[in-house]
DNA sequence: TCAGAAAATGAAAATCATTTTCATTTGTTC
DNA sequence: GAACAAATGAAAATGATTTTCATTTTCTGA
C-alpha cells in the first residue's frame, strides 16, 4: 500500500518522508478503526517526536488518496480504516464495549439501489451504522 | 407534542418556559432537518432577545424526552428532527444541493435484524444514510 | 403577600476535535 | 553549494457545542 501512497504522492509533487512511512505503517498495521489520536499514540512510542499535526495531515493525504475511509460513529471524533481492507463493508457497533464488527449482505445493498432508484436517487456511497449489545456484553 | 414536553419536564421538576415553548413550537413548524443554528435563526426572528444556548438546551431536552433525534449527516453539526415524524426512517442526502429525501424499506430492515442475529447483536438503533445526487440535481 | 429556594436565562468563557499559521528544517534542482 | 519547494512541529485559531456564572423568573409555603 505504501507503493500507491507513494504514486498518489509524486503525483501531486510531494514526498513520501521518514514520517509519513512510519504513520502509514503503523496505520496499515492495526487494521482496526483507529482515531487520530490513538494512531498518533502508536505512531509516538516509535518516534516520540513526531508531531500530532503530522498524524492528522497524513490521515487526510490518505482519505484524499482514496487509501483510507474517514468513519464517524457515535464518539465524537473520526476513526480511519485502510479502504482496501474487506473492501466495503458496513458496521456493527457495541454501545457498552465500543467493540465494532463488520458486515457485508448483498441483500441489503441491492434493496438500497432499488430505493435509490425509485427515488431518481444516483448514490456515490452510503454508511450503514447498526447499534446495539454485542455478543460479549448481552 | 408539546403537552409530552410538558409531562416530560415536570417529571423532572423542570418548567416549561415561554421560551421554551417558542423553541419547540418553531421546531415543530418546520418539519424539516434542522441544525442548532438555523433554528435559532428562526426563533430569533420572533423573539430577537433569544439566547443561541437556550435552543442548545431545549433541543437536548427534547432528544432526551425522544421527543426530537439528532441526525448527523455530514456536514460537520448536529440536524435534529421531531421524533414522531413518519416513525423510523432512513434518508437520502444529496451531495450537491443538500437535500434530504426521507425513505423507510421494511426488507433492509428485516435484512439488518438478520444480520444482527448471526452475529448474537442486539440491535437499539440503526442509520443507514445513503448519500449522491439527487434527481433534481442530475 | 412575602421570603427563600429552585430553576432558567443569556452572555461570555471553556471545551475538544481538527485545522491553520508560522518559523525552522529537510530535500530537490541546477 | 545556492535557491526554491515541501514538510515538520509547536502554538494559535477554528467552530460546534457545553459549561459557568451572575441575574432574573417562578414556585412553595408560611
Ligand atoms: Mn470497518
Ligand atoms: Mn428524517
Ligand atoms: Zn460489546
Ligand atoms: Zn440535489
Amino acid at each position: 500500500m505504501l507503493d500507491r501512497f507513494e504514486k498518489f504522492l509524486n503525483e501531486r509533487g510531494l514526498r513520501l518522508t521518514t514520517q509519513r512511512q512510519l504513520v502509514v505503517r503503523t496505520f496499515l498495521d492495526q487494521e482496526e478503526h483507529l482515531s487520530a489520536e490513538e494512531l498518533y499514540l502508536l505512531v509516538k512510542k516509535k518516534a516520540p517526536e513526531i508531531g500530532y499535526t503530522t498524524v492528522y495531515r497524513t490521515l487526510k493525504l490518505l482519505a484524499e488518496a482514496d487509501l483510507a475511509h474517514a468513519r464517524n460513529f457515535q464518539d465524537g471524533f473520526a476513526r480511519f480504516e485502510p479502504a482496501h481492507y474487506m473492501g466495503h463493508h458496513d458496521h456493527l457497533i457495541c454501545r457498552k464495549c465500543g467493540s465494532i464488527t463488520e458486515f457485508t449482505n448483498e441483500h441489503i445493498e441491492v434493496m438500497q439501489e432499488k430505493v435509490a432508484r425509485e427515488h431518481g436517487f444516483k448514490i456515490t456511497d452510503h454508511t450503514l451504522d447498526i447499534y446495539g449489545v454485542c455478543r460479549e456484553c448481552r
